[in-house]
DNA sequence: CAGCCGACTGGAAACCTTTCCAGTCCGGAA
DNA sequence: TTCCGGACTGGAAAGGTTTCCAGTCGGCTG
C-alpha cells in the first residue's frame, strides 16, 4: 500500500475585509423592552405580561405591543432573561469522547429530544480524563446549566462525585454508576443480558476458555460484562472466564489479546468490549494470521456502520445508542419538570453469526 | 443469523427520594459580590476589580477581598457577567448529524481547543434538514453566542444565508462555501488534491469508465469532487466520467450503485464519496456478489476505523478531521480576538491499496 | 347606594455584575 | 506652602428582564 501525500498546507487570503454595513434599524440590535413599552405607549411590565403569555392582558394591549414588537423587531434578551429567571434552558453534556460513536449517537438522541423541549445542549469532552470530568462539571455548573447528562470517565474518582454533589443540579448518569448516596436517575444498558446470552451462545458451541477483553474497570459496563460473564459460568463447571479489562483503546484490545494468545492456555473465544477495543483484537489476529472462527471465535460489542462487511460476520451484543440519549434527555426533562428520580434500563441484544463456530478439537 | 433478544425495558424505582440536607451555609447559591463586599467591609466595585484583576488595586485591598472570597466560597454569576459584558464566551456549532464520525471528530477537534480559551461548545444538529440549519442559527444567536461554527446541510438555501447574514456574528464555515458577499472565514479540505490522485491512480490502472457516487449536491465537498474528477478526466479523452450525486447516505449510496451496475455500460471503478454511502455502495456489490478489485475497482473518501480490516484493503482519499475542527476553533478564536477574516486549505490524503486494479478486459 | 371583587395596568425592586465618574489622600515639584 | 497628579476607593448607573405590590375602574351584590 502505497501513500501520495498532495494538497498544501497553506492559509489563504481572506475573502472580504469590509464589515457589512450595521444591519437596518429595525434590527434587535440594542432594542429592548423599554423601547417596546415607549413605543407602544404602555408599561414594561405590561409588555413583559404579553410576551410571557399571561393571563391578565386585555386584548386591547396585547394587541398594542404586539404591534410594537413587530415594528421594532424586538427580541427578547435571554440573557437578562436567564439572569432574572435563574434558568438557562441549558443542559451539560459531559462525555469522554464524542467522537466515540456510541457517545456521538448518544449525543444525538439527548440533543434532538431536548430541543424539542427548548433547551440546548453544551457539550465538554473529557478526553477520558477523570480530572477533566471533574473540571468540566464545575465548569458548565458556572455556566448555570439547570441539567447534567454525564458519560463519565471514571465513575470511582473521588473529585468527580464531589462535583456532582456539590452542583446540586438535576443529573442523569449515562450508563454509569456513581456509589453516592445522592438521589439520580440514570439510563442504564442491561448489558448482562447480552453477555449471558452470548456465552450461552458459546457454551452450546463447545467453547470452554472465553474471555472478555473489556474496557476501563471504572465505568459500569465493564463492571457488568465481567460479571455477567462469571455469573453465567457458575453454572458450567467445565467452562473457564478470563477477563481483561483496560481501556476503551485500540492499544489495549491489542495488548490483551497478544497477552493472551502468548498465554499457556489461549482462550478459544473471545469478547471485545468495545468497537476500539474490536480494532486491536482484529489488529493483533490478523498479524497472526488467526482464521476466525476457525482458530478463534468471536463476539463484539456495540457495533460500527462497517462491522457488517467484515468476514465472517461478526456476532454481536446490541444496543440503540440514539434511543439512550433520548431517554436520557427524557429523564432530564422529567426532573427538571419536578419529577422524581428515575432509572430506565434499556435493551441489549445478541446477534449470533459466523464469527461464531465449534472451537477446534484441543491439539 | 440469528437474533435472540434479551433484556427488558423499564423503568426501575428511583434510587432515593430524599434531597440532601442543603449544603454547608458556605455554598454559593444566594452569596452575590455584595455580600463579599459587605464581609470585606469595601465596596462592590472594589471587589469586582480585585477579581478582573484590574491594575489599581492595592495589596491589603486585595487581600481583604480574597479572604472574603474564601470565607464565602463565592463564585461569580456568570450569568450576570454574560449580560454585563456583552460576551458569553459560547460557540454555537450548528451540525447536519453529529453522529457522523467525520463530524463528531471535528466537534472534538473544535470543543477541545475552545476549552483552552474558555470557550463552551452550544452544539445543535440540523437532522441535514436545511430549515433545521436556519433554525438552529436563530435559535443561538437568540443564547447571544459569540461565534458560529458551522457545517452546514445545505449551502444554497436561502434561509440559511439570511439567518447568517442576520447574525452579524463572527462565523467559520467548515468546509462548506456561502454564496454571499458577507466576510466568512472558513476551513475547507483540499478535495481536488485527493481526487485528482485517485483518479490518475485509476487511469494509469488502465480504467476507462470512473463513476463517482456522491453526497448531497448542496454542500462544497460533492461539489469539488465532482469537478475535480471532470478536470482531470479533461487531459485522459478515452476516459469517462460518471457523477452520482444524492445524498450522503447508506440508501443513495445502494441505489446509485444498484443503477448503475444495471446500466448498459457499467463503471470499471467506482468512489464513494463518504462512509454511508460506501456502506451503501459495499451491501450491492455484496449482494450482487461483485468481487473488489477483480470485477470493480473502489476507492472511498473519509474512512472510518473498521475499514482498515476490509478485504481487500480499501483505497481512500483521506483528510484529518480533528485538525479541521481545531483549525476552525483558532479562526474563530482570532476572529473573535479581532483578526480579519482567513481561509484555511487542509491537505487530503490518497492511499492506493488493494482495492483498485486494473480493469477486467471488455467482455 | 355602599362595598367589594375581579380585571387590568403601572411603578419599582430585584437579579448580579461591570464600569464610569468623582472623590480622598499623599508625595513630590515649584 | 501650594498645587498637581497618581494611586486607590466608593457610589451609582447600566445592562434587560420578571414579578411583586399597589392602584384604578367597572360591575355586581347586598
Amino acid at each position: 500500500m502505497s501513500t501520495e501525500s498532495s494538497g498544501q498546507r497553506n492559509t489563504a487570503a481572506p475573502r472580504s475585509r469590509t464589515r457589512p454595513a450595521r444591519k437596518s434599524a429595525a434590527a434587535s440590535a440594542g432594542t429592548g423592552m423599554s423601547q417596546v413599552a415607549e413605543r407602544a405607549g404602555v408599561a414594561m411590565s405590561s409588555v413583559s405580561r404579553v410576551l410571557s403569555g399571561h393571563a391578565d392582558v386585555s386584548e386591547a394591549m396585547r394587541a398594542r405591543v404586539m404591534a410594537a414588537v413587530e415594528e421594532l423587531g424586538y427580541q427578547p434578551n435571554m440573557l437578562a432573561q436567564m439572569l432574572r429567571r435563574g434558568a438557562t434552558r441549558t443542559v451539560g453534556f459531559v462525555v469522554g469522547d464524542i467522537s466515540n460513536p456510541l457517545l456521538s449517537q448518544i449525543a444525538l438522541g439527548a440533543e434532538t429530544t431536548l430541543r424539542a423541549s427548548d433547551y440546548a445542549l453544551l457539550l465538554a469532552n473529557s478526553v477520558n480524563d477523570p480530572r477533566l470530568d471533574a473540571e468540566n462539571i464545575q465548569l458548565l455548573h458556572q455556566r448555570r446549566v439547570d441539567g447534567f447528562l454525564l458519560s463519565l470517565s471514571d465513575e470511582t474518582s473521588e473529585q468527580t462525585a464531589e462535583a456532582v454533589a456539590r452542583t446540586d443540579t438535576p443529573t442523569i448518569l449515562i450508563d454509569r454508576d456513581l456509589p453516592t448516596r445522592a438521589p439520580t436517575s440514570a439510563v442504564l444498558s442491561d448489558h448482562r443480558a447480552g453477555i449471558t446470552r452470548a456465552v450461552e451462545h458459546l457454551v452450546g458451541l463447545g467453547h470452554e476458555r472465553i474471555t472478555l477483553i473489556a474496557g476501563s474497570p471504572h465505568v459500569r459496563p465493564t463492571r457488568e460484562r465481567i460479571d455477567a460473564l462469571e455469573e453465567a459460568l457458575e453454572d458450567s463447571p467445565g467452562v473457564v472466564a478470563q477477563v481483561r479489562p483496560g481501556a476503551f483503546t485500540e492499544a489495549h484490545g491489542r495488548a490483551a489479546t497478544r497477552d493472551l494468545l502468548d498465554g499457556r492456555r489461549p482462550p478459544t473465544a473471545i469478547i471485545a468490549g468495545g468497537n476500539q477495543i474490536l480494532v486491536g483484537v482484529l489488529a493483533e489476529l490478523a498479524a497472526r494470521e488467526i482464521r476466525i472462527p476457525h482458530d478463534l471465535s468471536l463476539v463484539t460489542c456495540d457495533d460500527v456502520p462497517l462491522a457488517q462487511f467484515f468476514t465472517p460476520a461478526l456476532a454481536t451484543i446490541r444496543r440503540d445508542p440514539y434511543e439512550m440519549g433520548a431517554t436520557a434527555a427524557r429523564l432530564l426533562l422529567a426532573r427538571l419538570g419536578g419529577a422524581a428520580d428515575e432509572v430506565a434500563t434499556l435493551p441489549t441484544q445478541f446477534s449470533a453469526a459466523s464469527s461464531c463456530a465449534p472451537p477446534r478439537p484441543r491439539q
